[in-house]
DNA sequence: ATTAAAATGGAATTTTAATTCCAAAAGTGA
DNA sequence: TCACTTTTGGAATTAAAATTCCATTTTAAT
């Protein structure tokens, strides 16, 4: 015997993509039978529900019966309904695609070219744009922006990989006269002296956590000032705070990060406090 | 006695909404055991495999165990994992409109809501990403990591609006080991004597150009010592240094622009000399 | 109208996944 | 250090879903 496979679908001719799937569904809809048919029909018009449904519900909503779908799963090629779903979820897992092992990968295979490499980091970029945009909170963006617009002055705090963040705010504030306090975070010395109540404070910072700055933001809602906290997850330490929240999900390469998306969120809302106080 | 219920609280109080389902997992990370927190973080990165995965994958990839994802769901006010999966599915098909209608929600806020600012600069942020990838020159950023990686010691100058990049520079080096000097422009003092011939400079500037970063970049070049620009015009001051230029057109929203290109340019160029050195 | 082939619905079976349970390990406070 | 509680890992159990099977109906051809 020279070949032991043993379940694994040996002469696979399934689709491979949910592009091929559909281009074959239609190149084969007219030749299947009516029920078949109608499933197609159904699964043309609702592709998202394939991943997250079972053969019942889909069988239901289509109003056809389970073993019509497993027909129509293998007519398509696959061996059943499980093979089929799985297309449509590593599908949709492709949106967000795993760059960090990806990277990883590219890093191992030795010296790939600096091009590659941009390639990767503005892919990265505009994937975190995009994710960006669906996962904040408008409700969120607005009450920072209310707050901030209120404040007398408003504390810049975060370090390291957050400090491109802080020094772009800093930068606009400044240049928009917004009375503004780049906190510098150097020779550990935290001027958490400088915060007065009526004063906000915009706390931001990626795991790894920095102490100085959760603990400057912690003395700050001491203090009475108002928070917001520009982090990656909730479970981040400055939601204790009772801190606005503006989650920014970017992708790491290694250590290191496309800022795209939290630079973008971090200038909106420099800009919309400048244009509430008529600044600009 | 009325009701006499022990633990399988059919008054339900499980999280009806994914918003309210993260707010309750912020508040109560803190509070969990260790493996209970270690998959809390996990959702938290992940929010999006959990309508498409099993109990076994997540845990899985969690690197947790199937019955802490179970006490887990149940911590949370689930009766188990197929009711809290059965909440994040239904929220899975409204994720599934494309860009521009979420571009076009995000904008219906209201023209001077923050949301809809943030529109604009993904927006902006991503055509400059798409720009950047089309017009740099591979060549020249071989060249500028052939430059950089040769270098002693990588001096990093850019002011103003451009600091943002320059720090996030030092960090990355700093962070692979990569001498580096982040020259911090404040007090008008240049430390262009600290600049020895076998350096290079990384100059970042855009109009209108920063003075004091031209002239730290031409001491740096009458020293002898390779000159990297990261600039966006090829009429750009710093094309007179025989500088290699890295150009990068980013657009503006207003007066104010989405770094987004700049500094994945940027971050290329460091993780590069980084990997040139093995330093990563 | 008759018969063979194709298609269908629904129950029976198999497979896979969710959930519970419990013994072992890790903490905690006296 | 010792009893006591909490947490953990993994096997055992239960529940649910996928898949197959087959009797019945429909369709098509003569």
């Amino acid at each position: 015997m020279v070949d032991a496979k043993l379940d694994p679908a040996p002469a696979d001719n399934a689709p491979q993509t949910t592009d091929a799937f559909f281009k074959r569904l239609g190149g084969q809809a007219e030749t299947l039978p009516k029920r078949l048919r109608q499933f197609a029909e159904f699964i043309a018009a609702n592709p998202d529900r394939v991943a997250v449904s079972t053969v019942a519900e889909l069988a239901d909503a289509a109003d056809v019966q389970p073993s019509a779908v497993m027909r129509f799963c293998q007519e398509m090629g696959f061996s059943g309904f499980s093979q089929m779903q799985k297309l449509f979820r590593s599908d949709y897992s492709q949106k967000w695609p795993d760059y960090a092992t990806r990277l990883a990968k590219l890093r191992e295979h030795g010296a790939e070219s600096p091009s590659a490499l941009l390639a990767e980091f503005v892919e990265v970029g505009r994937a975190s744009l995009e994710n960006l945009m669906t996962n904040v909170d408008p409700a969120a963006l607005q009450q920072a922006v209310d707050v901030l617009s209120r404040a007398e002055t408003i504390h810049l705090v975060g370090f390291r990989r957050a400090f491109p963040v802080t020094s772009y705010l800093g930068y606009a504030f400044e240049k928009m006269g917004v009375p503004a306090i780049l906190h510098p975070g150097i020779a550990n010395i935290s001027m958490t002296h400088l915060i007065r109540p009526n004063d906000a404070v915009i706390a931001v910072t990626f795991t790894p956590y920095s102490e100085m700055t959760l603990d400057i933001a912690a003395k700050g809602r001491d203090i009475g000032a108002d928070i917001v906290a520009i982090t990656d997850v909730v479970t981040s330490p400055l939601a204790r705070l009772k801190a606005i929240q503006l989650l920014v999900a970017e992708l790491d390469v290694g250590d290191f990060r496309a800022l795209s998306a939290s630079l973008s969120l971090a200038i909106t809302l420099a800009v919309s406090v400048g244009a509430r106080k008529n600044l600009i």
